[in-house]
DNA sequence: GTTCCGCATGAATCGATAG
DNA sequence: ACTATCGATTCATGCGGAA
């Protein structure tokens, strides 16, 4: 008989109030023990279809999907109505083509009930380098967003963005047609008050987001940035929500939660990043006592 | 009985021996009369998806891959086997969601033989302005490639973009750990040489193409800037060959084939469209004399 | 001639209102 | 209920006129 026993930390920031467990084992297994609608937002990068194969437990593209879907079916049951999941994925060229896995995940994803939302792009300034004959560097990946619902939390003010350069002139001499609404003048839409702009330095980004990645010398082969999953938590979550990572390897999404006030809980199958995870939030929870 | 005399229009310019047809005509009729193999490349900008029905022949998004796919099925028979195709697309939000039609239609183009080569991602420094409770703008819009087999003409030198300020900067003071190679420090790959980039101006573009697009208070309205069917027609084709745009809209693309010494060959379905298509290529084929 | 400044205009999307 | 239309929101850009 074949027994596994499960191995949980659950780490507590006293200053905040604020808890963090790590879970270690198979997250479709863990998942299933967790609470309906329980988590406000899901932000994660699974591991990609057959790549870091000596590090994370590569899957065959032809059969990511199939692996996949188990999981998202219960991401979709311990996500809050009101909830968001973001998930990070590129797929790779096969045979000179890019691979169909991910478009086929949306589909098959719609059909257990997830809303597509969007996609936005995650843009890296600094991409792997190289040169192939046929093809240029890949330098974005996808973040799709999926709900259970049309109506969701999202707190747009906190991701706000430095205006550009026109406000900033614009504003400095408002005229006495400015002050007032205008439609007049102006055929379709563009009915203005202008004088509302007055004070205003920042406006709402779009859905591209340009941020480099950590390359730096980190033991592990974690990809994106902490900048990447601080930003949708901003955006989707407030102070106190609980934010679910079921890939976690080496803990960059609860280091950014617990950094932001948000109680979180990260998955991880592997030995050895569950225990660099486990030193790395920590380390953050220390850094803020 | 139903005549439809179809009008075309064949230009010439005398200085670089390139000639421009446009066609008046719904593409999959004209393209039906193609020859085999006889394209390079074809880069379009199809109309999306629309449910108004008032607008530049608008289709329903549920209804779009069923309009599209025997245009495409002509496509892949006019297209040389070292050719390339563009096609610039975004899907619609409905209902709250992105909608499927594109990821349906690469599936199913796949289906007819198309091989899916690469996604560029054309991200727009000016996007339509607008704020939603539930989404950001989107500064994003789809160029698929497609192709028809693995091996294809790319002409990469073609599209070398000036090194970016980081190098210019780094560049100026070597360090002594940067003049030899350097895997020690950096993690995963990135084995560099610094050294061997002094003295050299360009580099290789990526994935990601960053253009405003060419709005308003121009004389012609074009969909596309023209610097998107240039990167293309210059990564994807040499001098003499031929192009073709089957919803060429303004003329946009012949326009700039024509300044970029290739032959083109434009169908557009409306007259008015057409008409001003014809104005723009002369004008264009005039300035080149 | 330069530089500066004002202005119209979008391959958009949501929610409310009307038929 | 279900669909068509309308109003509101927003910001980078290039042009043309002004300084």
């Amino acid at each position: 008989m074949n027994v596994q026993t499960i191995k949980k930390t659950n780490l507590f920031s006293q200053t905040a109030k604020i808890k963090s467990d790590v879970i270690l084992g198979d997250c479709f297994d863990i998942l299933k023990q967790l609470e309906d609608n329980s988590i406000d937002l899901i932000v994660t990068s699974p591991p990609y279809a057959d790549q870091r194969k000596d590090t994370y437990g590569g899957v065959h593209p032809d059969k990511y999907v199939d692996w996949f879907l188990p999981i998202t079916n219960e991401l979709l049951r311990v996500l809050k109505p009101t909830g968001s999941f973001i998930l990070n994925i590129k797929e790779k060229t096969v045979d000179g083509e890019r691979h169909t896995y991910v478009i086929d995940l949306i589909l098959n994803m719609r059909k257990q009930g997830w809303l597509w939302t969007e996609e936005f792009i995650w843009s890296k300034k600094n991409c792997f380098p190289g040169k192939w004959p046929n093809r240029f560097r890949d330098s974005w990946e996808r973040l799709l967003q999926f709900n259970k619902q049309k109506k969701f939390n999202m707190y747009q003010e906190a991701v706000m963005v430095p205006m550009g350069d026109w406000a900033k002139t614009r504003l400095k001499n408002l005229s006495a047609t400015d002050m007032k609404r205008d439609n007049s003048r102006v055929g379709s839409g563009f009915g203005k008050n202008v004088s509302k702009w007055v004070g205003r330095e920042k406006a709402y980004p779009t859905n591209v987001l340009a941020m480099a990645t950590e390359s730096s010398n980190k033991q592990h082969s974690a990809v994106f940035p902490k900048e990447l999953p601080a930003w949708f938590i901003k955006l989707f979550t407030k102070e106190g929500d609980t934010v679910l990572d079921p890939f976690l390897g080496s803990g960059t999404t609860s280091i950014v939660a617990i950094s932001l006030d948000r109680n979180s809980m990260g998955i991880e199958i592997k030995k050895d990043y569950y225990d660099l995870a486990i030193k790395n939030i920590n380390q953050e929870i220390n850094k803020t006592i």
